[in-house]
DNA sequence: GTCTATAAGCTGATAGAC
DNA sequence: GTCTATCAGCTTATAGAC
């Protein structure tokens, strides 16, 4: 259970032969499209059973291919499962609005707040996935957890405390808000079982997200001595 | 993977018949030990790895029994995993401080907040496991999250609403605040690793959940419209 | 009550025909 | 590239000796 935190995956090939046969269909074309299948099925079965309690086999069924063909793609089970983390922190990276010192306090931490709830609402099976890992104890994210995600949260803290430094905000531990925004956002997609029985609902609406998330900024700004932007 | 929500543990036997051994030993004294080791070490194995991912050959190694007295205390898998539950929300029901509409708003929320960040630190096996199973879709605690769960949070609401209604606190949405609560505690138990591993230290100390306490405290409440309570 | 032996089935992974 | 057949190992659970 110890092994290299991003495994690599297989190298699509790059080589850009064409490959001739009728300009329709490009060369990896089918390849992309079950690796695609694969990695959305694996995503549903590891989020739901954890990465021991995954089967290969409901993995191939969801993805409805034979169990070998999901073997062909990755070599094996930790190799789908290292894939789908390099999607998922890829889209991380890339879809995250960050924060900047000259950045109005109360507008970028209003943004943050919406960004991550919209994560919730667009990719909740990446979110459990993730709180799964976590729980878990992290076998396979330990590095970026301590690399990559260390520096990343003590950039934006140094960032909230030039905001206090400069009397823009409440004195509050900035890790601590870092913290509090990420628990509290990723909520609405880990626990969406609790919270959809609880409120007698049988699934969400985007109108529900937009409601979560006028509440959390309104009570995490003030209470973060901010005025709520309109 | 549908099956009665907490199914029924074998009835520790109350016929209270002495079976006179001397008296120094009650009957059902390593009973009751032996079963206790089990529960500690499927607490450890299931909040680890799921239900499917839990294996009882693991279960008995850590709690220093062969494999088959498992199956003798536990006539399957199921029914260990059900009995911890019985058990956390029995302590759940026990430990839990309550609110009422004649308290003062301030003073019951930072005691709600303050008593959930206390769970987090005492058990966070228990939490870990109860969010693995609502994570899963909560096949065994369905039944209680749409009855018991969704009683529970109707009457705090409610009693937090009449605090509203009284002009005593911000207009804020109850259920959602149950929520906020709820997460933000309870990440410090699930979250643990990377929680660790992003302030760089090795383990929990006391302090740490005073701080995070808190801190918690301060902005919720401030963002409830409340003083915090000295 | 405890523990060894074993049944019956599923797991991840590979070999090899097409 | 695809799929069937198959392997060794591990899974839950039971039978039965002590």
């Amino acid at each position: 259970m110890t092994e290299p935190t991003v495994a690599d995956t297989e190298t699509t090939r790059k080589d850009g032969k064409p490959a001739g046969r009728g300009r329709k269909y490009r060369p990896g074309r089918i390849r992309e499209r079950n690796r695609e299948k694969i990695l959305q099925a694996a995503e549903q079965e590891f989020a739901q059973h954890g990465f021991r309690g995954a089967t290969i086999q409901s993995i191939a069924e969801r993805a409805g291919l034979p169990k070998s063909n999901v073997l062909y793609y990755f070599s094996n089970k930790k190799r789908i499962y290292a894939a789908m983390f390099d999607d998922i922190l890829a889209r991380w990276n890339r879809v995250f609005t960050d924060i900047r010192p000259e950045d109005d306090p109360a507008r970028a931490l209003s943004s943050f707040i919406r960004t991550k709830v919209e994560m919730s609402r667009r990719y909740p099976l990446a979110s459990r996935l993730f709180a799964m890992e976590i729980i878990q104890g992290a076998p396979f994210l330990m590095e970026h957890l301590r690399t990559s995600m260390r520096e990343w949260v003590r950039g934006r803290a140094a960032v909230i405390q030039s905001w206090i430094d400069d009397g823009r905000m409440a004195p509050v531990d900035p890790v601590q808000l870092i913290f509090l925004i990420w628990s509290s956002t990723q909520h609405y997609a880990d626990f969406q079982v609790q919270i959809l029985m609880v409120e007698n609902k049988a699934e969400y609406e985007k109108r529900d997200f937009d409601h979560a998330a006028d509440f959390l900024t309104g009570v995490i700004l003030r209470g973060c001595g901010l005025e709520v932007p309109t």
